[in-house]
Formats: C-alpha cells, structure tokens, sequence
DNA sequence: CTTGATATATGTATTCTGCACACATATAAT
DNA sequence: ATTATATGTGTGCAGAATACATATATCAAG
C-alpha cells in the first residue's frame, strides 16, 4: 500500500530532525530531554500539577518530581501551593521563562535551517501534507498533550493546530 | 523566511514518529535506543568493527563495547577477528538477523500507520519535499551514516537514496 | 626495534529512570 | 462524624545506560 522509500524517508528524517532537536534543546535545559520539554510545558499551562506534567512527559511520577527538583534547584521552576492541599503548581521562575525562549529559539532554527531548502509552495504542500500525519498520529487528549510537549504554542493557535483538532473530533 | 507554523508542525511530527519509532524498535532489542540501530546497522555492513558502528551510533566507544557485550550476552551479535589483530568484526547470529528483521517490520509498521491517510500522488509529493530535506541535513558521512542508522536498506537503494546523494556530491 | 597511532576492553563515577513505599489530603459512603 | 478509598507528592533503593580515564594489545613507519 504505502511505499516502501517513502516509508524509509520518513523514518530517517524523522530520526534525523530529532536528534538535531534534542541535541540543541538540552544544551539549553541540562538534566536530560525531558528537561527542556517540561520547561515548555509548564510555560503553556502554568499551575498544573506534577502529576499531570508527567503525562504529559510520559514519565514516571518519582521521574518528574525529581526532574522539578532539579530545575528548581537551578532556579528555572517554582512549586507553589495550591487549593488542593495535596497538589503543587509548577510555575517558571523569570530565569526559566528566559531558558524557555532559548530552547524554542534553538528548536526553531534547527527546523528553519532544514526547511531552506523548500520554496514557499512546496512549504505549503508540505504543511497540508503533514497536517494529515500529525492528525492520524494523535489518540487522545494525552497522546496530544505528549506529540505538542516541545511546541511553540504562539506559533501555532489551538484552532489551527491539527493535533487539537485531532482530539477535539473524538 | 520560513513559515512558523509549518515549522512547529515539522517538530511535531519529527518528535511524534521517533517517540513511536523508538518505542517499537526499543522492545524488540533491549539494551535501550541504540540497540536496534546497532542491529541494523551490523546487518547493512557485517564485519566492520566497533569502533566504526559507535561513530554510526555516536555513542562513545566504550558505551559501544558494553552494548556489544549485552547483545552478544543475548545471543544476537559476534564477535570475530579480523586481519587486524586489533580489532574485531562484528556480525549478526541467525537469530541476530532474525531480530533484526522484526525491528524493521516494526519500524515500517509505524511509519505505514502514519502515512495511511495520504493518497499515493500525495505520498510522491511528500517523497520529493523529503528528499529535499533530507539531502540539506546531511552533513558528510558519519552524519549520513548516522541518519541511516535505522534505515531499511532494502527500501532505499543506495544510488536513489537522498543522503547517500549528499554525500556524494561533497 | 622503537615510536606513535589505532582498537579494544575495563574500572569508576554519573545521570536518569522506575518500583515500592510512606505520607498528606481530598472525596465518597455509611 | 467516621471510616474507607482515591489522589498527589516525595523518598529510599536499585538498575540501566552512558562517559571519562586508563590499561593492554596490535599495527605501521622510520
């Protein structure tokens, strides 16, 4: 059905973009991928509680609490107290919304330099094309929240963000 | 220059595939990520020797000899020597190749899944956008050796294959 | 045959992660 | 109200995977 090089393509540039990516955002957040991934997480939804993050890190609980640990012991994320006694809400410190917008600056010229090569147009087929993917990948509101953990959300509304429309169609 | 949104979208769907890519190979080979790629990777070039998979891998050499050490542990890798007294050659068992084959229909799978909603003239236009990026992102042959790492060589002959091409043209 | 480069292997330490558990708080049932 | 259950956080412990520094063996060149 599908073709086989097109199948391979995919799956090397893939591979390829991530590596890029993951190599620049963690220079920029150290404590491993998943670090630079919280920051931009909790800088779309700040006040959510751990528990949630780590869905949507795709962690452990004890993982995330102690990736919290170490950003706030750099000084990049605060816990505050909530009304529910039991839950903490993260929020960025100012250092660690700085650190926030060094890793989607790092992030987006990763994929700026692999899109040069792409005129207008094509960048446009491109963009259609790909809207269908990241629509067929999406299953569910965690799934989402997973696939969109590196996102620039002002780059990309809720209303227009396939993978958002992908969840609110179920 | 470059579109915001199709950018983010790029980023997207590039964390999106791996995590699902990484996910599928990662069971069929323990012994974490680099695993499978080391499997592949043996298999498109058996007998070369560590120190050449763990610049494929980019892992440094002593994490290659301990993952070499696990997978032959487990039957799927051997060692053998070669002129060179130095170093070793390593191949895949029968049941290495084996396991090798699953990771690939593994990864195929995942990728056949992503690439089910678009029509076949759609999936030639993503082919070329692909072959555009892919070309731009290599950056000679340890880079493109990296990026294949994974790579169905069977799907992607050497001559058509957009980062062989790249290096190529160097 | 000496010198330097190359390839492998190992000892040690670090980092990140998960499991199992403890504790506090909220929610629901009786 | 009281008890039971569920939820959210934090911690002790262990394991996996990796890197750095180093040791050993082999090759290549003079």
């Amino acid at each position: 059905m599908t073709d086989d090089r097109t199948a391979n393509l995919l799956g090397a540039l893939a591979l390829a973009l991530t590596d890029r990516l993951v190599e620049e955002t963690e220079t920029r957040a150290k404590h491993g991928a998943a670090a630079p991934a919280a920051l931009v997480s909790i800088g779309v939804a700040p006040g959510e509680p751990i528990d949630r993050l780590a869905r949507t890190l795709a962690l452990s609980h004890s993982a995330t609490v102690r990736l919290i640990d170490r950003l706030a012991a750099d000084g990049l994320v605060a816990r505050r107290s909530l009304r529910d006694g039991r839950a903490v809400g993260l929020h960025l410190t100012r250092t660690g919304a700085t650190r926030r917008r060094a890793i989607l600056e790092g992030r987006r010229r990763v994929l700026d330099e692999a899109l040069a090569p792409l005129s207008a147009k094509q960048q446009d087929s491109l963009t259609a094309l790909m809207e269908s993917l990241l629509g067929r990948i999406t299953s569910g509101r965690q799934s989402a929240d997973h696939i969109c953990r590196l996102c620039d959300e002002g780059a990309c509304p809720q209303e227009s963000c396939p993978v958002e429309c992908a969840v609110a169609s179920e």
